[in-house]
DNA sequence: CATTTATGTCAGTCTTGTTGACTTTCCGAG
DNA sequence: CTCGGAAAGTCAACAAGACTGACATAAATG
């Protein structure tokens, strides 16, 4: 590879065959990611939609549709398809807005909190073995690629986000 | 948190909210990750699905049917709509094994690998830019967080296919 | 020759995305 | 205050791409 020598070892990391592997660990990896969480989904006739709405209720109890969506980056019909099931079921509780009566704000009932529990710590997991097996260091790194390949706008809703709702202590 | 004094500075990555951290930015990253190509491949008509199975005919050229079905984790049901699409819009060549011939080897056409090229760029360059934004120590990272989290069974896939750069089995 | 393997196909289902049309509610201009 | 537009949410219909199951064909293998 060209780059090697005339870009010199600190950029032996861009060149097409170090991206290429990159790509595919990101695919492979988001397979294992979402693979425990299925399982469990697959077994009570969910799917990962209604895992995405459980999380994010969850992380941002009292959201309305509105913001749902703008996080989850679906159209608010693919998403109300997913939440009437939710409501309906007795996992996701709706509530009119009080001061803007067309919102509506999203509260998991105690079904779905122990649901979106059951869920998150099959996920976390994978993701403690992960952080563990790669250590600490590795860890800042993968956040520090992550952030760095989301979209633009993306990006500023997931820093946001990252402080957000229920902040302790520092980063 | 508790873990906080608990476990100490070393463990402070392990926390549950630490990992809510990870597994958002996973999300989101991949939300990235697909964005580029996804565009290119809606005004041809084509879906990520076409995607992958040009990025690893393209990457293990020769491939058969049943290697790419084990790669892509897919039912052969599924993945021959792909290809059929792919064969049919003279993308792909199936050729008919030497040795075995119950087998077909896949190979991309000029046309197919100009394809593959214009939207592998796609998502190199966004991958060249988070890589060159976060540092060549945050990309070692990066990678070896997502090695572990990979599934047993498929970490051992990557890391065959890692090295092995074009390795035609049997052709 | 019988069985297994590799591939392909038809049919039907499910999840989750899409667009289009509609209701309810809010708010600002006249 | 009323009217019309905008915003939030809902319902209906459709498409992509996954899935299962059943079956067909050809070739390799014991």
């Amino acid at each position: 590879m060209a780059e090697n020598t005339a870009g010199g070892e600190n950029l032996l990391f861009l060149t097409d065959e170090q991206l290429r592997k990159g790509i595919e660990a990101m695919f492979f990896a988001y397979r294992g990611f979402t693979a425990d969480p299925d399982r469990i989904l697959a077994e009570l006739e969910y799917g990962r939609a209604h895992h995405r709405a459980l999380h994010f209720i969850n992380r941002s109890r009292g959201t309305t549709v509105n913001n749902l969506l703008a996080v989850l980056g679906v159209t608010k019909q693919s998403l109300n398809r997913v939440l009437r099931a939710l409501i309906e079921d007795g996992l996701v509780e709706s509530r009119v807005g009080r001061e803007d009566r067309r919102e509506r704000h999203l509260f998991l009932t105690q079904k779905g909190a122990d649901l979106e529990r059951q869920l998150s710590e099959a996920q976390r997991a994978r993701m403690r073995a992960a952080y563990r097996a790669a250590g600490p260091q590795a860890v800042a790194g993968f956040r520090q690629v992550l952030e760095a390949m989301m979209d633009e706008t993306i990006r500023a809703q997931y820093l946001a986000l990252k402080e957000g709702a229920q902040r302790d202590g520092k980063t």
